[in-house]
DNA sequence: AGATTGTCGAGCGATTTAGTCAGCATTGTA
DNA sequence: TACAATGCTGACTAAATCGCTCGACAATCT
């Protein structure tokens, strides 16, 4: 029951893009040290996030990747979808019509079909925008902490 | 982002167990038959949920396995998590110290964090109880149905 | 005693995860 | 034009997990 590395790291190495949003393109290895993910793995996230329109990415030197849309144009729902394939908990809730085998007696299929519709609203209803203000939110916050150490606890 | 056949077998046993409360111990051959599940792997996940204190076992002839608890006091979070480990989508959501590692900059924890505790909430009202309830009602509009072809559609 | 049931642990093949690596393609710059 | 910096791609792999099977054993009823 849990989401991979893949989703986790796309959705940080998304969220590095969408801080530098309009500075020009960021590069694999910078993204790789700032988020903590191995650079020859990030490839094959890029790629996919590439392939799937959410980034457009540049070679040659000054080259690098940068987001196709606004972040706020980008919800967390489709990204993890591309980088993980569908979220559904079982494997009788998939649209993928790859995963069948429903058992037709069984009882729990409800249960989980609401709570995976709950759960795709939610991150359907959240963007790269929302992810990046949560960051610069904390990060001022920290600075504050920071600046005025008596205020600590 | 599955949870895994164990899960779902396990639910499907501990249904066929609750519909049969009160008639005495159901045996392992006719829950696996029953509700589609391999014979052999089903022990592994009885032994589990007896372990945790879920069902009851008697050996020898016309022995078998039945709800330790009534059905409505047993609730599809614990049994769940008891075959599964901790639901938690991210290593760093889990209560399990196992998992650790998480980057302090990742900005999409809190996400998270709600949809998880928002599903451990459905699971924990969810009892067997429901399960059987549901699937009772589903069996009467079947038969409904077939006596009253012209019902259909 | 013998049949019937559950209990336990070892082991195993397939699949998935989480990468690595080598080599090619493209583009900017000197 | 050479070359360096970058991205792109696919093949490969080690380790973990999944979904079981099997065999030996233990308890209980008749
Ligand atoms: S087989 Fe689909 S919910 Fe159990
Ligand atoms: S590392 Fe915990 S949410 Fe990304």
């Amino acid at each position: 029951m849990k989401i991979s590395t893949k989703g986790d790291y796309g959705v940080r190495a998304l969220i590095e893009l969408a801080l530098h949003e309009g500075e020009g393109p960021v590069q694999r290895a910078d993204i790789a040290h700032r988020r903590q993910i191995p650079e020859s793995y990030l490839d094959h996230l890029l790629a996919q996030l590439r392939r799937d329109g959410f980034i457009r990415s540049t070679r040659g030197p000054g080259g690098g990747h940068e987001l196709a849309r606004p972040p706020a144009e980008i919800c967390l729902l489709h990204v993890l979808e591309s980088l993980e394939g569908s979220l559904a908990p079982l494997g009788c809730l998939s649209d993928d019509p790859a995963d069948d085998a429903h058992d037709p007696l069984c009882g729990q299929q409800w249960v989980w079909r609401e709570i995976f519709d709950e759960m795709r609203r939610r991150l359907a209803a959240i963007s790269l925008a929302d992810l990046t203000e949560r960051e610069r939110e904390r990060e001022r916050a920290e600075r504050v902490m920071a600046a005025a150490p008596h205020y600590k606890i």
